[in-house]
DNA sequence: ACGTTGTTTTGAGTGACTCAAAACAACTGG
DNA sequence: CCAGTTGTTTTGAGTCACTCAAAACAACGT
């Protein structure tokens, strides 16, 4: 739908970050647009969808490149391959099923957003803090409950 | 040191997890307590030097079996291999340096444990929140500085 | 000391990438 | 609007961090 609703948006997008607008760029974006929290494989399913014969390694090659350029967000949960989001700028939060691995945005923890400081930094000078929860999804309660 | 110190603190909590005292987890065992943080390569290389000959997949298989009893907890910091600390049962945070990627830990943040709480949870049930902070090491600091 | 059962070793295999060279296509400037 | 330049994509190989499985071995209970 977003590729054909709003294609200059993307385009906008790509050049304004100093990169070439290519076919596989607009259809990276496009995917990961229309459902967040895709690994690369996924995102190569749904290319090549779309452009047939796109090989993994330009998904990989598109998803670096935009992630790079701040059009995309990598998020790398313990276990998971990394998974990629369009939901850039503001440092939102996941939460990540134990069970089926279903992954949601959360917004910022207590009070707001820079949420978190640490009660030591040990030395460190902090610029992230990066947070992410476990629990079950409600599908997965529901399984588990019947 | 804690390996003469202590030996029998470490067989002990070892059989009490219901698992057989061998010399490799235990050698696992002081090595992770000494240097906290340790990817399993690391850890290797520490237990090889009292136990030649212990193989790398010997590791994974204490590492795993070790964090599986909830003597060892296992922590996998983006693109990062996965480090291993003895500090269990509190759940801390960890801060990581984004240019030589040394780890500390850190206490809970604002507040008291449990310091996290969803804005929304987005139909999650809950049950543990991982916190990574990123920033510059205080050794990383002063070499850019200088 | 013996047997059972859990460990360790050896060796192979996998997933998720990264690296590099060659083929190709976007933008620039003429 | 066509050529050149430069950045992209493809193809193909290679790596890292593990996992899987079978066989050799050692810890603990009796």
């Amino acid at each position: 739908m977003s590729a054909e609703t709003r294609p200059d948006d993307a385009a906008a997008r790509i050049r304004g970050a100093g990169l070439k607008v290519t076919a596989p760029r607009l259809a990276v974006l496009d995917a990961v647009a229309d459902h967040g929290h895709l690994d690369a494989d996924a995102v190569h399913a749904r290319v090549a969808e779309a452009l047939p014969g796109t090989s993994l390694q330009s998904v990989y090659n598109v998803l670096g490149a935009l992630t790079d350029a701040g059009l995309l967000r990598r998020i790398e949960p313990a276990a998971s391959p990394a998974l990629y989001e369009s939901r850039t700028g503001d440092n939102h939060h996941h939460v990540v099923c134990t069970r089926c691995r279903a992954v949601a945005d959360v917004n910022c923890v207590v009070g707001e957003p820079p949420c978190l400081a640490p009660s030591d930094g040990a030395g460190f000078a902090i610029h992230t803090a990066e947070v992410t929860f476990w629990g079950l999804c409600a599908d997965c309660q529901r399984e588990l409950a019947g």
